[in-house]
DNA sequence: GTGGTCTAGACCACG
DNA sequence: GTGGTCTAGACCACG
């Protein structure tokens, strides 16, 4: 799990944090149980500021993607996956949207949208065998 | 053509105002060549400073969807559609990727993403039958 | 001598007028001692504002491309060249120093910059066969 | 590196700011992955408007020349050079002809031109000794 | 401390 | 009247 940081983009740096680790979890490179480093080791490793990890971690865990055990540490979490409330997908309609406007914008028909989509899960299969 | 902002969302006003626009443009209640409202009008009307909408409009200009033409004022932009370059195409993965990590780990395979980007495409089809 | 106005271009429309016409005195289209279209023609003709007519005539003639009689009406000036005095230089200088510099980052070196020039000086050779 | 603005200069202040700027790169006196200064030291420096710097600083990120780094704050981009794609040689072109077109009503040859453009890259040149 | 967003209000160039 | 520039000052997110 290698995590790779763009300090000059627009996208605050805890965002890509958490989004490379939602990605980790989604190709299952990390797995439900499986430890992740320290606040303060991962904050050392990529060279980045301790606030910076905390809040990446504190998100992931308020959105059900991982644990903060005082004595365990940060694990991923446990169940394979989360339940995806009307919250949720409700949210994801939301954000989808106007990317989807912007596409039609651009004439992206639904065909085209979808191949995208597809393509995107496509790098999202597991290696491992392993399915949900 | 309503614009309804959320003033206490963590989105800024500009942002929330042009998707709003390109909406407008993608459901065709605006058409290639249309007027929009001055930036003091429109600012007036919802009640916001005209300097916010003078940042959406510029940011949409930059992004081909709007002109500022000398005499007409702020148009729609002639074409029917933006040309979708590669660097939008990669922009545009790249803003869906991380959305396809997380509905992964909400347990949403590829069929229900995709119905969900066919809800959206439907709530945009043109309602007075003109085709792109 | 055809005007090519674009009405969405930053540049303001007596700019492009003026240096359309400039254009045209340098290329030879229109010769010394040559009537002008009246600002009210002119204006009518291309479609804009008597004032933008006016204004750019009006600059033309005090930068010494143009006579305004009263009732003659406009033309070309008679002298081949306007002199080239030093206030004219060390404005053409300060107006090229930021080019150069913007060309300098862009790699662009001495011998690839003066090939502009002589392409773009290509282009205004006299078709008529007469020298300046 | 000095800053020298004419605030009573029909150019706009951030057009003269970005400029400089330029210019210092050009000439090396600020190089690549160097820091400048935040918009509120440069702008308290120069005695502006914090949102006038802002301005340059923005326009100078979106042509290449810096980039805003969440660590290290405003820096040159680390580039040597920006690349001279197409639609860079064509502007340059586009600013670079009627400033020929006047020059050729002025009298100036293209030799004359030329000597003129040698003599603004002469001053551009590398005094520590450094090439590009 | 740094940049980003937003408001408010002035003045100007353009048409 | 329209957009563009500039100032002034507040508040916030990020690190």
């Amino acid at each position: 799990m290698y995590i790779n940081l763009d300090l000059e983009s627009q996208k605050p740096i805890y965002t890509q944090l958490k989004e490379q680790i939602i990605s980790g979890i989604a190709r299952g490179d990390i797995v439900p149980n499986e430890r992740l480093p320290s606040v303060r080791n991962l904050a050392g490793d990529i060279g980045i500021n301790l606030h910076t990890v905390r809040k990446a971690y504190q998100q992931l865990q308020q959105e059900g993607y991982i644990l903060i055990h005082r004595q365990k540490g940060v694990v991923v979490h446990p169940n394979e996956t989360i339940t995806a409330n009307e919250t949720y997908m409700s949210e994801l309609e939301a954000t989808l949207d106007p990317l989807i406007a912007a596409a039609i914008c651009h004439g992206l028909d639904e065909e085209q949208f979808k191949q995208l989509c597809q393509k995107i899960y496509k790098g999202y299969e597991r290696k491992d065998g392993e399915n949900v």
